[in-house]
DNA sequence: GTCTATACTTCGATAGAC
DNA sequence: GTCTATCGAAGTATAGAC
């Protein structure tokens, strides 16, 4: 991966001590936020000196980068392993209804939208998060004739967006509605793809 | 509104630099998300001296509930506006997809997750918001006979959430499937309100 | 009622020692 | 290859002058 042109040396990626910072880095920005991801802090929650952010990292967005990329990455597999296992569209759903990985989602969703280096990356996945589900989503409709009525790119769009506002609003201690939405994702489910 | 008991004495409400200080911490947030919001940046873009924000605000905290409710209260009164005026679900969907006030909405959403003084606000302002167009869409749907397969407020959680999703994605530069889920609102609204 | 002087803490980042 | 000493800028907040 092309090293960025810069005079000052940086660690290796497999150091032990990088691991950390990264670890140390994804849970304060759950737990905070990423306003809460600065170096002196990141560094006393893994144990090491403040500088060695800056040995190991750049700059804080190449930090930030790599703490998605790391989680993203392990979410994607997720994806694709549920989908290549049987193509259950039940699993699809909790997945994308994990609250963790919804105010993980949101706190870079809102650092896309202001840091470069951030949003480049967001998009990049966010496509890929897409694609990897299209698939089970288009043969359960079309399997009942459903495909022309509502597009499975539009059924993704709707799944995602159902999943994500409840997961959101549910942080917020907000759930109305949110007993009846999960009725209805159940019927539909079921009628799409009965259990076994 | 019961005083906090603060040794410190805070600016009336009405003050002119008050003002320009909600200002200039709603433009900065909006550009530059909420990290970009501390009384030195505030203050500057105000042409205010930094110290005037811990005059008008007890704390930072103070200051993006203000900016919150701000923007929240005029928002959700364009909301109970369109459906005075005619219950139209196209001003619902329109206003419920608009990019600004979803970029608006994760910044905050994001900063709810992690400080309770701006969790409870945006909590608060979210069943409000769900409350202001649930009998529009109740109206709607039960003059076409569907509010039995699909109950009111799970029609809500899916625009909410679709509108919500598509705004964010835009922004991210991601536009796979939008043009369709457009369409498809679109279909939708106009088998439920034709137009006059 | 309005604003300033000032204190103390924490920030990202670099240069250079081991 | 790994880490430390150190810098200048920026952070929130308070006490007190006008």
């Amino acid at each position: 991966m092309a090293a960025t042109s810069s005079p000052r040396r940086i660690g290796t990626t497999d150091s032990q001590s990088r691991t950390r910072l990264v670890d140390a880095a994804e849970q304060l920005l759950i737990e905070e936020g990423y306003a809460a991801v600065t170096s002196r802090r990141v560094a006393a929650k893994a144990g090491l000196k403040p500088q060695l952010v800056h040995y190991y990292f750049r700059t804080m967005d190449d930090l930030f980068v790599d703490v998605f990329r790391r989680r993203a990455d392990a979410n994607l597999e997720r994806f694709e392993q549920a989908v290549r296992a049987d193509g259950s569209l039940r699993s699809l759903w909790r997945l994308n209804a994990d609250r963790d990985s919804a105010v993980f989602t949101v706190e870079f969703v809102a650092l896309a939208n202001h840091r470069k280096a951030v949003r480049d990356v967001v998009a990049a996945y966010a496509e890929r998060f897409r694609a990897a589900q299209l698939g089970a989503l288009e043969a359960a409709l079309r399997a009942h004739g459903l495909a022309d009525r509502l597009p499975p790119v539009v059924a993704q769009l709707l799944m995602t967006g159902l999943a994500q506002v409840m997961a959101l609003e549910q942080a917020l201690g907000v759930t109305t509605g949110h007993d009846a939405a999960v009725a209805f994702v159940e019927q539909t489910l079921a009628n799409l793809q009965p259990e076994a």
